[in-house]
DNA sequence: TACGTTGCCTAAAACGATTTAGCGGATAGG
DNA sequence: CCTATCCGCTAAATCGTTTTAGGCAACGTA
């Protein structure tokens, strides 16, 4: 009923209140071990004496004292960013269910303002992080869950897609569509994906006999801690790789791009210069985000279950903090959602601008 | 250089070093006023030897004594949407700054999940809390700092959208372009914009001598707790609602919905029914979600200034917790962003289903 | 010599919990 | 009858700060 009123109904209250040491409205509480012997007509007594009191154990003197701050540290790249801020929905969902809270601290690419943050969160007592797309260059000295993280690091482990079986899931699809001429966006040099993805890629490419040409193979180039980090700069940057594409005068059937906004900013480039989605090109994005379903034509891409990668960088982190033992890498399994931007290859027929058909 | 190891450097550590009590090294490192009678060289010892040391002050023990946690609380529907992130990312850029970190919560309109945040948020100790697109019934008992928020509560600031500038931009837009027979999507019955928003439309559509048809305005109706608040959800509410309205068979020259996902599902269903974008009807958004600008045709929409408000937000809360008064409301002013989705009237010709042209 | 002052610093009490060591009394075992 | 054990509980230390109320010298003044 107290609503702005000062709040001091602490240990000490309730023990008064039930004539006992606070030393043992505490063991009650707990269910400590200590407390077996206590009768149970007391236990009740102090139990109902604290419901009734509304008594709520001052976080801060509870962690200090047994040196748990019940925290976890997320870094991100940028929270309003939709990878990240699909991640951290996951995150949220596992760490409340358990009594934890998280600080989030965003670092954009700038290792400096990251190692600040890695410091600011431990000086908050944080038990580990959680490392959404975040280069590290050592160990962070506290448990870690790294999601999307590339190298292998002592202590660190990584939640990541299985990219083999994304790239094999995109190439068959356009390899039973008839494509072979497939271009590539490659992802940033500084982001975590983009070397194992390619590797994958070309290690579906050659079990599936699908050739891999350089000149169709473009690598998005923006330095990443340049960008300034709103999706709008993907979108255009695949907008002017698009064209670039196009420019090259290679033919081309379908493009794997490394991501969605590249994707939907490369199909926009792709109508304006008059070609047809699907009949004269197909695209293929990578993410599945929220816009992808809704483009059009909607867009064929290969989904990441960012929730699901959050929920499991979550459990893992809390396994390994009460004491569980964690595997160096979990993999998830992609998902390939077919719409309506990938159909079958215009046989033989070349790819090129033509003259602009509407708008 | 320690990476693992324990830290125990505490205020004891740097007393010993110098050879003072801890009581000193606290009052000269915090530039207590009660150290000004401390001769500058056994400050200057105190401060070298905490450097050296690399003294970091336990938070949780500074907390506890001076009753003060530096966090505050934020509360959102869903983090994972881009609205809320939007904020949230202003938010952080100013929390940070100021040397505070928050906690999130995420309630999806569930008035029981909000209030035990509220709770929990509380028995961590935040001094406030910002609550972003969050209905409360009651003054949470701490300050607070609404981000479009509705109704005026107690100590409750609101950082609101104006929305009768908004309307006026996107009414006077239209009917710049000689739109008449407009339709509109109201916003879902729960939403704290909703009512403010509409309000603001049937004043501005008043000063315009434009007139609201009955038989063109829906009501997007899911309740808000029954969405899994996907986007995708709003996405298909709004190509459903853009079906309904082509369903009416009243004739239609342009679409002011209610936000960017109603929109943009709503060109999807005038696209597919052959209508053409925006010659046959004109379509604007309210937001400017990331996706807007890359739809096709790109999205007109008014913008929010999301991380703006987030900043404002962050700002006024903070201001209110080091004594300073809060107005009761901030508004922010919005911007018409014009894009390919708006185009001048089909002068007296009916939009109307025809024959699917593409595709 | 006695009595303020001032300058420099510290003891100790919070803050609110957890946890260990142990105290008195009753009961049981030998 | 003496000791060992158990029961039911508590005193007190501890976590690492902040902050108040002084203490102790030295110095100046009467």
């Amino acid at each position: 009923m107290s609503t702005t009123a000062p709040r001091p109904v602490t240990l000490k209250t309730v023990a008064q209140h039930v004539g006992l040491s606070p030393a043992t409205v505490s063991l009650v509480l707990n269910e400590s071990p200590v407390a077996d012997s206590i009768p149970l007509e007391t236990k009740e007594r102090v139990i109902a004496a604290a419901r009734e009191l509304d008594y709520r154990p001052n976080y801060l003197a509870r962690s200090l004292r047994s040196q748990r701050s019940f925290s976890v540290g997320v870094l991100v790249p940028e929270i309003s960013e939709g990878y990240a801020a699909g991640v951290m929905g996951g995150i949220e969902e596992h760490l409340l269910q358990e009594g934890y809270f998280y600080l989030v601290g965003s670092h954009r690419f700038k290792s400096d303002l990251l190692d600040e943050y890695l410091q600011l969160l431990r000086d908050r007592l944080v038990e580990g992080y959680v490392l959404v797309n975040t280069p590290i260059e050592r160990s962070p000295g506290l448990p870690a869950v790294a999601v999307s993280g590339r190298r292998s690091i002592e202590g660190v482990t990584n939640v990541v897609i299985d990219h083999d079986c994304a790239a094999r899931l995109a190439l068959q699809h356009l390899a039973e569509l008839g494509h072979e001429r497939i271009a590539f966006f490659k992802g940033h040099p500084g982001s975590l994906d983009t070397e194992d993805r390619w590797q994958a890629i070309e290690r579906a490419a050659e079990a599936l006999s699908i050739t891999i040409r350089p000149e169709l193979t473009l690598q998005l180039s923006s330095k990443l801690d340049e960008l300034a980090f709103t999706p709008e700069d993907g979108y255009q940057e695949g907008y002017v790789y698009g064209q670039r594409l196009l420019a090259t005068g290679e033919e081309l059937t379908t493009l794997f791009a490394f991501n969605d906004v590249s994707a939907i900013g490369a199909m926009r480039a792709f109508l304006d210069a008059g070609l047809r989605i699907p009949e004269d090109v197909s695209v293929v994005g990578f993410d599945d985000i929220q816009s992808a379903a809704f483009q059009n034509p909607s867009l064929t891409t290969v989904r990441q279950p960012l929730r699901e990668m959050g929920t499991i960088a979550a459990r893992l982190l809390l396994d390994r903090l009460s004491g569980g033992t964690c595997p160096e890498t979990v993999m998830v399994a992609p998902e390939l959602v077919v719409r309506g931007s990938t159909g079958p290859s215009p046989a033989g027929q070349r790819a090129r601008p033509k003259r602009r058909v509407a708008r």
